[in-house]
DNA sequence: AACTGCGAGTGACGCCAATCACATGAAGCC
DNA sequence: GGCTTCATGTGATTGGCGTCACTCGCAGTT
């Protein structure tokens, strides 16, 4: 399917490209479907194109040699993934995987390195976006280091509750998070089981801490005590 | 202490920096010693310099909220760190300690920034260096998805193994880890005790799998099953 | 030589999360 | 409406690893 200039730009990194490389660079692209658990890029091999999320929710993930699967991230419309190739030769490190059905730019790689050389926006872009994926895998690991697992698990809700979109214009409106992750999804991102994911929410819910709305939005009902339960100083 | 511009041009990312470049980074730069477990990095401040190290060995390490202590990678000589500043304004999201006395070069964030304005090849190696450490992360991350814990050891080992020091002029040597990481280390590496570390070595020597030679050197005596250990295809 | 610190080695104990094996309920979909 | 599929909920069982509390040996220091 036909990309446009404008569909380009209305994703950040593209945001103060010139209209003329933009263009060019539509020109390159395609759009693209999946549906849920489809497999935008493979892990182990060299990707020659970047996925840049129109739609929907992507997470990076990878199995371990025993074919257990295990969560990274999650990648959110705007965004985009498998920029690691623009760096260097090496294959695509991880899986990306669609959690629901998703649409997607892809771009070639030569044509993103291509634009890095004209335009330095894009360049300090990258740079960031990478820094930034590598201060987040950091976090992500010591949250590993913990050995109480109600803790990661409040930890891993602490870090999803809707970071950013809070001056959303609904004020005075109950923290939330916005198409919370299956209990699965959250499991693997935290080497634990499903079951115990579940049985951690039982106790959130009981203990009113967390609540159900529908199936697209969890409330938070009392940040301070999430937030004492991620710190450890309070025990479910 | 003075820093010589020979001395810069021995770290990699410098290698092909023009003298005059070279020169202007060594007015700016210092040399510094740390004393084995001192702190060269601190975590969750802005770093204003990056740290190439010359003698020693290096680990970034992290500490959950309950102070337990993670282990990330290690640094070796010729290797840099604290790089994350040069691409945004965020804090140094890990400690980086010293595992024996070192001697680093400390040369400020503004002076590398302004010779990546000036010189591609080091914009170039900083890209690859910074995506080798997401695969790197990567990886480590998948590792402790293994929930059996001794081929989590056995995987570490065998990502270990004399990386590259293989071509060191001394053929049919068996193959060897110079300066193994201390049990602990590799415990805090893995979210294992260092008893379990101790407990998975007994069996590994038990088996004649691995074999210390002096304090400086583990040897390899068993390269295929230490390989499978490290699959899951055979057991301790 | 006595002291100290640190890495390594070891046994006993107890707990907690993985696993298995289900049940339930809501959401699509012919 | 009846089918499947998927997310969630729950109990019983078990074993593996963390923790604690030691010992031992080596290296550096005075």
């Amino acid at each position: 399917m036909a990309v446009t200039p404008e569909l380009l730009s209305s994703f950040p990194l593209f945001k103060f490209l010139p209209g003329k490389l933009l263009n060019q660079l539509a020109g390159q692209s395609t759009l693209t479907k999946f549906a849920r658990r489809g497999i935008v890029l493979n892990a182990g091999v060299r990707e020659e194109h970047m996925c840049f999320l129109f739609e929907g929710r992507l997470q990076g993930v990878d199995f371990t040699i025993d074919g257990r699967e295990v969560g990274l991230y999650f990648v959110e419309p705007g965004d985009f993934c498998g920029e690691l190739g623009l760096f260097d030769e090496g294959n695509q490190p991880e899986y990306i995987i669609a959690l629901t059905p998703v649409v997607v730019v892809n771009i070639p790689i030569e044509s993103i390195r291509e634009v890095m050389l004209r335009d330095a926006s894009v360049v300090n872009m990258l740079g960031r976006k990478l820094a930034a994926r590598v201060r987040q895998m950091t976090e992500q690991r010591t949250l590993l280091g913990l050995p109480n697992v109600s803790q990661r698990v409040c930890c891993q809700l602490w870090s999803l509750v809707d970071d950013g979109a809070e001056g959303n214009g609904i004020p005075h409106k109950l923290p939330a998070i916005s198409n919370p992750p299956t209990h699965q999804e959250i499991a693997i991102m935290l080497n634990v089981s499903r079951e115990t994911v579940t049985r951690v929410f039982q106790k959130l819910q009981n203990q009113k801490v967390v609540q159900r709305a529908g199936p697209a939005s969890l409330l938070i009902a009392d940040m301070t005590a999430l937030k004492q339960l991620a710190e450890g100083s309070k025990e479910l």
